[in-house]
DNA sequence: TTCGTCTTCGCAAGGACATTCCGCAGATTC
DNA sequence: GAATCTGCGGAATGTCCTTGCGAAGACGAA
């Protein structure tokens, strides 16, 4: 796989920003002619260097309109026990995100609600759920002031 | 505007796991006739409700291997030092995520850096630099086990 | 019921777009 | 210098996107 030059990070940066532009108008963007860019993508996809396109859905008109950010302590650090946490922790639709961390919690979760009696529920049916947790911590988003998908190239 | 119904949410959940397909494609898979599809979509896209098209790129491919958790305080919570705070940490390009929070911290933040020693420019460059800034308090991920841009409809 | 209105559908047309093939030009190797 | 390789632009063709148009169903008022 050959290394990425400056018009393929153009292109990455493009459709970073914009995912749903046409090849024409790209290819206008990064100043390649349409038939050049198109194969260009198709490597970048290809390769995976592209890994897929996604709608970004606005979380107000989902009513999800609460983020909360969970920390949480289990009983072991046995990679039995983190596994099975994991699995568990997958099945929830409403985390949207989860990383095994150092420090002074073992995971930490972005949790998203549509109000305070979702969350709650939420934190009764799947949170208090998943095993080998002895201490769950949550904290409250009050505003958003960033959320990227990536890197600002 | 409209209540969505359910070829809505058809559309939105198609354009969330595929972004980049066609209208053609699109009206297929939710069983409407393209024309329909694609004023069903520019109605969604001009209402708000998808917000934008985001390419995913490869984190591998561009070497942004680390992510870490940044609690951080203030001196204080009048609405000046928040706005300069808010401001100033709006153009870091490394940081994802940042939201001002309800309990210990004030603000939680998620930060990609290539490796170790990029983080540590960040954080001397960026982080160190910001305004009324009395504690930082860096963790690191060990490992992903979800990152989700939305919740699963 | 019947009429008018509103919404959203499908169909058709023409203009734009994506993709593939082909030839060319510059760089590299032998 | 010739062969090879790589990546470009232009042209062609089949597909797609968009807009205008008429029709069908839902709903409320006379």
């Amino acid at each position: 796989m050959g290394a990425l030059d400056a018009i393929d990070l153009a292109i990455m940066r493009t459709l970073q920003e914009n995912g749903r532009i046409s090849n024409a108008e790209l290819a206008e963007r990064v100043g390649l002619s349409p038939s050049a860019c198109s194969r260009r993508l198709d490597m970048l996809e290809k390769s995976g260097t592209i890994s897929g396109y996604h709608a970004r859905l606005s979380n107000k008109a989902l009513e999800y309109k609460m983020m909360v950010i969970v920390h949480i302590s289990l009983s072991g650090q046995f990679a039995k026990t983190l596994t099975e946490f994991e699995s568990a922790v997958r099945l929830c639709p409403n985390v949207l995100v989860c990383y095994l961390m150092s420090g002074e919690y073992d995971y930490i979760l972005r949790v998203a609600a549509k109000d305070l009696e979702d969350y709650e529920r939420i934190h009764r049916d799947w949170l208090s759920a998943l095993p080998h947790v002895v201490k769950i911590n949550s904290s409250f988003a009050l505003r958003e002031i960033i959320d990227r998908p990536n890197v600002g190239l």
